[in-house]
DNA sequence: ATGTGGGCAAACAGCCGACAA
DNA sequence: TTGTCGGCTGTTTGCCCACAT
């Protein structure tokens, strides 16, 4: 949680820092008003003593790599005025939209795309100027109006594996604005998702938490497989060096390096031994001290040489392991449940459930069977 | 709570169905997008044994009674047209606006007038046209833009007592739409209110509840002496006839008959022998069946005579009550600690906080004092 | 390669009284 | 009394290119 309201939140004694659930079942949802999108996650409880509730898991994370190819621009003066139209970037145009008919004088066509409420945007498509240039006309202050863009926002055109056009918007980092919703209160709704994960712990009953990438600080959702590898393969250590994603304004990812400066408890009262944001951290770059000094260890990667598969039980057996019976208690039901696994998933991307991109969104949306 | 997700909230067996609580402080807001009002409260439950408390908490309902006029009326789609102005009503305009020098030709001035938000919004009124009418021209469309009105919302404007213009708007109950916040599951909310609340009822400590008259179904917090005058006077029996208010589409309030068809609990399981809702009433007008069908003791005001101060002690041991231990304990807890007070608190406008009116609340953002 | 600005025509905004409900 | 419309005018929108970076 962000803020802590001394002794206003209850202890739930018997909840872990860390809930062993099944996932359920995932709704993914895109914000009418903003296009902010979200996951609705129905999570089970899994009680220590059932082992076969994990066979039904699927513990392996699919490396659905989306096959789509994408761009992304942050949108200049120019673009966002009644004055004029969008001017594609000259690669981009040729990466994504459909191939002009150059026989035409000017070569120019019309293009549909679809946005996450499955509105369809049309453009007129025009390849004209001196020199010659790419641009949208026709519609495209419609879809700056209608989804509200200014300068600096951007805009994201996807061409699909079905060669279909896909249109995300992603707003600069404005002021947070729409926090104050009015029949709630954050701290009832923080307490609530305590309540509610500790009432489903305790009568092995479902319990349902939004999910928003972009809103949350850290993210309190991690696909076990990725804990799990991270635990097995991460030999922590104070010094540390390590590199951790961050998504980039276009969309995209690039790995910032840092040292590990501290281990220590986020909340020495409530959740003593947690390993949520345990590690304080140091970055190489310092960007406006924008990066958190505090992550979890399922965050980072090494930059040594980690062990990438199997290492042999002697190794594991020294990790020096801080006192967390969560941990070791899921590593037993783990190794109980499914000794032929080892400690290789299968994970191809461990980017793929948390921070899911858009594109990645957008493309699950296109194929619901992947989610 | 709206819907019921069997099994899913627990169950707090300590926390009664009426807690008595103190109001430590309220703060007024106004959604910065919609304009929407709502409460925010900090409150303070009293243990039972702490007769004390109940002598700092102000019984009596301040009878504030706004010295305010206003008029309101629903938009028509030439008023939100960009290609007029706003007609207005002439008794609104003779009664609300300053008067126009009508030597002038045409006879017109500039209106300023404060929103929820601080911000002023200037108006051109104009008295012309053939035959004359009052007009807004200048400004008006701005307002329209600004506030994203429609044909069917309604506009408000207020003259306090300082002579000053005050400015609100009453949007049509159009689909609840922005409902799906991103980073929140309303079972959360739910659940986290009933966490929040009981912790607080178990560890003496505050906790904080936002209120929305116009998007709760049945108002959650109710003044002690609201409900304390209804507990009193209003003997409930099968059959009973009574009136209750209902807000009109003008933002003023109008009375519906209906009686008193069942007496049963809302919940029986998780809520056995709650007041909150437990009569089931039918109504003389059919409204298109909007209105409930369960109502609690304290939203009625019964048609037979009822008994208007301080009955005799003889009639009141005769109530045909429910056996509801919170209300009992309530009682003696109040008998105990006031006996002087009686059954006449002086409630003057039983109205005057659940319900709470735009006009009345503007008044207080003018008079903070008052709150 | 692409952001900005001038020129220009078409569309829209917005003030007016006429008319009718 | 007041909702909607046609007439009229000033402003904005939006497509085109030139020019600069």
């Amino acid at each position: 949680m962000k803020k802590d309201i001394d002794g206003q939140i209850p202890n739930y004694p018997n909840l872990p820092s860390k809930l062993l659930c099944i996932l359920l079942n995932v709704t993914l949802h895109a914000d009418t008003e903003t296009d902010e999108v979200y996951a609705q996650m129905t999570l089970q409880p899994v009680p220590s003593y059932d082992r076969e509730a994990l066979l039904r898991s699927d513990l392996a994370l699919k490396s659905n790599k989306p096959q789509t190819e994408f761009f992304c621009k942050t949108l200049t003066a120019s673009d966002t005025s009644t004055h004029g139209g969008f001017s594609v970037p000259r690669r981009a145009a040729e990466k994504i939209f459909p191939p002009l008919d150059f026989s035409m004088q000017p070569p120019a066509q019309e293009l549909m795309a679809r946005d996450l409420h499955d509105n369809i945007w049309t453009f007129r498509h025009i390849y004209r100027g001196q020199p010659k240039r790419h641009l949208l006309t026709t519609g495209w202050s419609l879809f700056v109006s209608g989804k509200r863009l200014f300068a600096g926002d951007s805009v994201l055109f996807i061409r699909d594996e079905k060669q279909q056009l896909l249109l995300g918007i992603r707003r600069a980092n404005r002021q947070p604005a729409n926090l104050s919703s009015s029949v709630l209160s954050s701290d009832s709704m923080h307490i609530g998702i305590l309540a509610a994960a500790a009432h489903a712990a305790a009568n092995n009953s479902p319990f349902t938490v939004f999910y928003n990438p972009r809103a949350s600080p850290s993210e309190f959702v991690v696909p076990l497989a990725k804990y799990y590898k991270a635990v097995h393969s991460n030999q922590i250590s104070l010094g540390m060096r390590f590199r951790m994603m961050f998504e980039t304004e276009e969309s995209g990812t690039r790995r910032y390096m840092g040292t590990i400066t501290g281990i220590s408890d986020l909340d020495p009262v409530r959740w003593k031994n947690s390993q949520w944001r345990n590690l304080q951290v140091g970055w190489d770059e310092s960007t406006a001290g924008e990066k958190r000094n505090r992550v979890s260890i399922w965050e980072i990667e090494p930059v040594t040489a980690p062990f990438f598969i199997c290492p042999p039980p002697f190794f594991r057996s020294k990790h020096p392991r801080q006192a967390d019976d969560d941990a070791s208690d899921l590593d037993n039901v783990f190794k109980r449940t499914m000794p032929w696994i080892g400690d290789d998933f299968g994970v191809k991307d461990s980017q793929s459930l948390p921070g899911l991109s858009l594109v990645q969104w957008m493309n699950m949306q296109q194929n619901p069977s992947l989610a």
